[in-house]
DNA sequence: TGAAAACTTTACCAAACGGTCAGTTTGAGG
DNA sequence: CCTCAAACTGACCGTTTGGTAAAGTTTTCA
């Protein structure tokens, strides 16, 4: 009864189970969820389709799993806030690490905003759910410091929503970013620039 | 030979496009293009499929139809903006606006993400094109106020891209930000504060 | 080495999809 | 009221899609 159910992945299991997961993240996040198909998917993986259904049951089913995959990779910089540091620096820290997670991480970016956009379907009750808690304890932290003095008050929910918005933009809209622009530029690097500052003179006391 | 091809809309035609176009809306704005289905716009329209493609003679007609009206409503809020006015007040106006247009056209923004997201297959030459020279107006126009001491001097590319991320964060992320905030909240009158802080908090000189 | 387990492929569904067509109904103008 | 173009429909078609069945091949390990 209490056993796991869990048969250990073999090593031809483990590399295909990458090799898919990896194909599927850039076919998902280039074409959405409805707009992938599991052919694409196997050619991208460079198997065939019902070998893909062999490592996995369905299409839904990759796809959850890279979202599931993904939350973990996402929020961690979340926590990586410590109520101890210098909020400025934890701030400052926090947006550096959300903006290298979109340069670095474009296509999670991209599955997740797709997925948000649709409603999150398959995030069921995450985002009110752990998501909001996680919020709520950095929201008391922010608030904390904005009391002591230490930060220029601000609605703090909205402050971690404009981090979000801000760094995820530059993953999500990068054919526009780049676009407007024009060649020669390095939309990360001044992003960086841009955003420090523009958190310092909004939140420096 | 200068006959413009364009017999004029009867009645009917005027209204049932229009229902159409208003029923695709929804559905490609919470499915996204290859999410979408003729029937299900049909459906949404209370026509037949054969009738919708009687008015529209493929699904990208419809799609591309309603991108291309968007792109009108869009853009506005920009050529809005007064080269002769108050540099604070222009800036904060088009935050304001374009704040409006997302609390007032969900669906539109959304559309728009899908299409980016996707690397704006539809939007050709548009983005480093139509869309690049307005920035560029922008641009030059903020880099006037800026070296006159009117606005504190940021990379002006950059500022018009957080107030695009900003703003239309709330309408893309919208299921996101009102779980993350709970009940009894309203988002865009909220945000109105807070982005209006932000932005004089970052430019008033 | 040999047999079982793990892996892969070919051939194939049934459903959904975008779109067509032949013909019927509707309604505007004379 | 009649006529005819405009508006509409049901039946259909070829393709794509998610997924399966069954048989073949490779790997593992006793």
């Amino acid at each position: 009864m209490t056993e796991d159910s869990k048969p250990p992945l073999t090593r031809i299991q483990q590399k295909n189970r990458d090799i898919i997961l990896e194909a599927a993240l850039t076919v998902f996040s280039t074409r959405g969820l409805r707009g992938a198909t599991i052919d694409r998917i196997a050619d991208a993986a460079g198997l065939s389709k019902p070998n893909v259904l062999y490592y996995f049951g369905s299409k839904d089913e990759i796809y959850r799993t890279l979202l599931t995959a993904l939350l973990d990779t996402w929020l961690a910089p979340m926590l990586n806030i410590d109520s101890n540091g210098q909020p400025m620096d934890e701030v400052l820290g926090y947006v550096a690490a959300k903006l290298q997670l979109s340069r670095d991480y474009p296509r999670e970016s991209r599955l997740f905003a797709y997925e948000v956009l649709q409603g999150a379907p398959h995030l069921e009750g995450i985002l009110g759910g752990r998501l909001r808690d996680l919020v709520e304890n950095t929201v008391a932290v922010l608030e904390r410091w904005m009391a002591q003095g230490r930060l220029k008050p601000v609605e703090p929910h909205h402050l971690i929503f404009s981090i979000w918005a801000l760094t995820q933009h530059y993953a999500d809209f990068d054919v526009q970013v780049r676009a407007v622009l024009g060649p020669g530029h390095d939309p990360y690097a001044e992003a960086e620039l841009y955003l420090e500052n523009l958190f310092r003179q909004m939140l420096e006391p």
